[in-house]
DNA sequence: TTTTGACCAAAATATTAAAAAAGTCAGAAA
DNA sequence: TTTCTGACTTTTTTAATATTTTGGTCAAAA
């Protein structure tokens, strides 16, 4: 890796330990810097405005989403064991990556055409993968559907749902439990089960 | 009914017709009098304080609802046609009072444990009519599972998290339109054939 | 028993001043 | 030339305050 280019994943690194510690809002470029070590001004070296040192850091963190998805992913299982352990990676990013909540404490970043171009990019993959899941299992004959993005989709956006659930059910500004989170875990699952088998007919 | 009740009811329906224009934060006691034509000190021999009052709306707007479902249900049906029928009361409903909102505007209004309570009642009371529907589609054995109760509380919060997502997609004070509701509705309405399908097994 | 005008206290809102943060730049260090 | 910084400006947040609105009360009238 280039020098400049392992400086801006260090800074990124940084920031990702103070986001997912204090949350986005709370955390500023200066505390960023004094981490590191370096001046603000080299921050901005690195990142034009602090918008796209978000962006990095949410580039950076969905790429180990998408990696610890793909290294647990064995198409040889079948449809239900997959999307279970899909699960667990899933709400394990969930959990330690709470503190994001990319929505909150900067209001308008999620009106930001940029954040949400990347956001939706970022989603459509997940979708991609889950396409590519329940069409894996169509050719082994495990199910029986034509539209596979379509069925991504509202598998995706269900567990989405559920776990959106689980988050406003929480008290506001704390952390979700371990009973909360597993019984949220435990739905997705059912829900996963219930519908791989509704895929069969 | 008694005379006094009588006046009660239609404060509530005064109420509604303002909560559902502008929303519960956005109206006042005074409002409320206004379009009456009495007094305030006269909504309060009726109500304690406006907690109650909104209190009396979500109560009446439920029961309305409750009705509804009733009605459109038919044993006979077969379970899908059941629930398909019922999204749609749903999601009437939920357009008809979408600036309802009960959270926002009025900000600890879902802290408040009289109201959680209420809510939570009347949540159980839609979980208790899934159940119910469910636990007659296995009688008839159109499908084969145990727990109505659970299956009945995942259903219903799968619904409620498609709805959700729909909500967070869209702008912030605007109304979801026409495109996207219909949207919302079929994907509910996918998930429950599919749902329908898995139970079957 | 029901209703109201006049009133009060609490909460929301608007205003302003102070503080903190984002972002810039000329120039130093590497 | 590339990388970095101290000192600075500008924009946002936050805090403090005054002002208005709103929820809620009460004595008295209907």
């Amino acid at each position: 890796m280039i020098v400049a280019d392992k400086k801006r994943e260090q800074i990124i690194e940084g920031a990702i330990k103070r986001f997912s510690h204090f949350g986005i809002g709370k955390t500023t470029m200066n505390d960023i810097a004094e981490d590191l070590s370096v001046s603000k001004p080299s921050l901005y070296y690195y990142f034009p405005d602090k918008k796209h040192l978000i962006l990095g850091v949410i580039e950076k963190i969905f790429n180990e989403f998408f990696e610890a998805i793909q290294k647990k992913y064995n198409p040889e299982l079948e449809l239900e064991t997959i999307l279970i352990h899909t699960i667990d990676v899933r709400n394990t990013f969930f959990q330690k990556y709470y503190m994001l909540k990319i929505a909150e404490g900067v209001p308008d970043l999620l009106n930001d055409e940029t954040i949400k171009t990347k956001l939706n990019g970022l989603k459509d993959i997940e979708k991609d993968f889950f396409a590519k899941v329940f069409g894996s299992a169509k050719e082994k004959g495990e199910i029986a559907h034509e539209d596979m993005p379509h069925l991504a989709e509202l598998y995706l956006e269900s567990l989405m749902g559920l776990t959106t659930m689980c988050v406003m059910e929480t008290a506001k500004d704390i952390f979700p439990d371990k009973k909360a989170l597993n019984k949220m875990s435990q739905k997705q699952k059912d829900l996963s089960s219930i519908f791989t088998k509704g895929l069969r007919c």
